[in-house]
RNA sequence: CGCGGGGUGGAGCAGCUAGGUAGCUCGUUGGGCUCAUAACCCAAAGGUCGCAGGUUCAAAUCCUGCCCCCGCAA
């Protein structure tokens, strides 16, 4: 098939490399812009377009995708269809109708589950034990359109955002390119829209951890938070990041939440909410690096009986 | 030129302001104690103090340039 591909994080990396490998044409890469990032706030490529590059496929970055400049590009693409994963950018009417078979688009969850920006993210933290991929034909609405397939897998209890998001844009790349080669035979299928939950974009505040959340509840979200927003706290006016941790199997009478019970060799114990405990077993204190919780604990001093937060 | 913190045995840190013997905790190795141990006691090994240059009798420490890591902001 002559394809257009829309895409930009790393997530998406894996889809447009299947899609070359299945022997598709690849009519061209369209990407977000370098945007500056980072310190010194230096131009960085999104993931894709190092693909594209790399491929020898034309790449377009359009700032605004709303003019009628771009829009005459994308429908000028001689394409059958258009496979946009975590593209960044809502597509209107005149994309969704540039070619014979529309967009289809890899969503990382079951939908109509955690519709939206952010699903694998929203399915950690709300504990959820299975999430999946689905494929769909693209309509107006937010993540709303007919689903063509979908695969199930298991959240592992430890597997944190980062882990879960990999296989997710592995098995989405499978199940794309099953989804290309049935195409012609798949009936779509309406969403159910009274099933339909929200996985919206998460914003920096979502890290900041609220101790009197069960330890369960806070470690879902250190699991999902990365690599952003990440979730932190504060001690003694430094910012404390929280990379890994445990539902610690011991509970307390009661406790301020969010005291340090324990700070020493490998355990660091925390207070939180309904006489729960969290183990941290990795964190970050600002403008060190990430380290575990026996070599911070080697070095740095926590005092037990302080409070985070 | 976005703002700031940091680079010191394998790990995490102190020492730098007021230059003068390389320090702490952990780990490693050996020994001891013990029914036993990831516990305890004793001992040992292990460092061009990020790199280069400068000042000085003398630089981890002061000055200049560069490299790398991290937090913030975008």
């Amino acid at each position: 098939m002559k394809i257009v591909f829309m895409g930009t994080p790393q997530a998406a990396v894996p889809t447009l490399k299947r899609i070359i490998d299945d022997g598709h044409e690849v009519v061209s890469v369209w990407t977000q812009p370098d945007r500056p990032a980072g310190r010194g706030n230096k131009l960085k490529a999104p993931p894709v377009k190092d693909l594209a590059i790399e491929k020898g496929i034309e790449v377009f970055q359009p700032e605004k995708i709303r003019t009628k400049k771009t829009i005459s590009l994308f429908k000028s693409q001689d394409a059958d269809v258009a496979v946009v994963v975590a593209y960044g950018r809502i597509l209107s009417k005149s994309y969704l109708s540039a070619f014979p078979k529309g967009c289809i688009n890899v969503h990382f969850s079951l939908l109509p589950k955690y519709r939206g920006a952010a699903p694998v993210n929203w399915a950690i933290v709300n504990g959820e034990k299975t999430t999946g991929i689905t494929t769909m034909q693209m309509d107006l609405g937010l993540d709303t359109g007919n689903i063509l397939l979908q695969s199930e897998t298991k959240i592992g209890d430890d597997e944190n955002s980062i882990e879960l998001m990999e296989r997710l844009s592995f098995q989405g790349a499978e199940l794309l390119s099953k989804t290309l080669a049935d195409y012609d035979n798949i009936e779509p299928k309406k969403q159910d829209d009274n099933e339909a939950t929200l996985a919206p974009l998460m914003s920096k505040e979502d890290g900041l951890i609220d101790w009197n959340m069960s330890a369960e509840q806070i470690n879902n979200r250190i699991r999902s938070f990365q690599p952003f927003p990440k979730s932190f706290t504060n001690y003694k006016g430094e910012k404390l990041t929280l990379w890994k941790g445990k539902v610690s199997n011991k509970a307390i009478a009661s406790s301020t939440n969010g005291k340090i019970l324990v700070a020493e060799n490998d355990d660091l114990l925390i207070a939180c909410g309904k006489g729960s405990i969290l183990k941290i077993e990795e964190l970050q204190i600002a403008g060190k690096r990430r380290m575990s919780t026996k070599d911070f604990l080697n070095g740095i001093t926590l005092e037990e009986g302080e409070h985070l937060g």
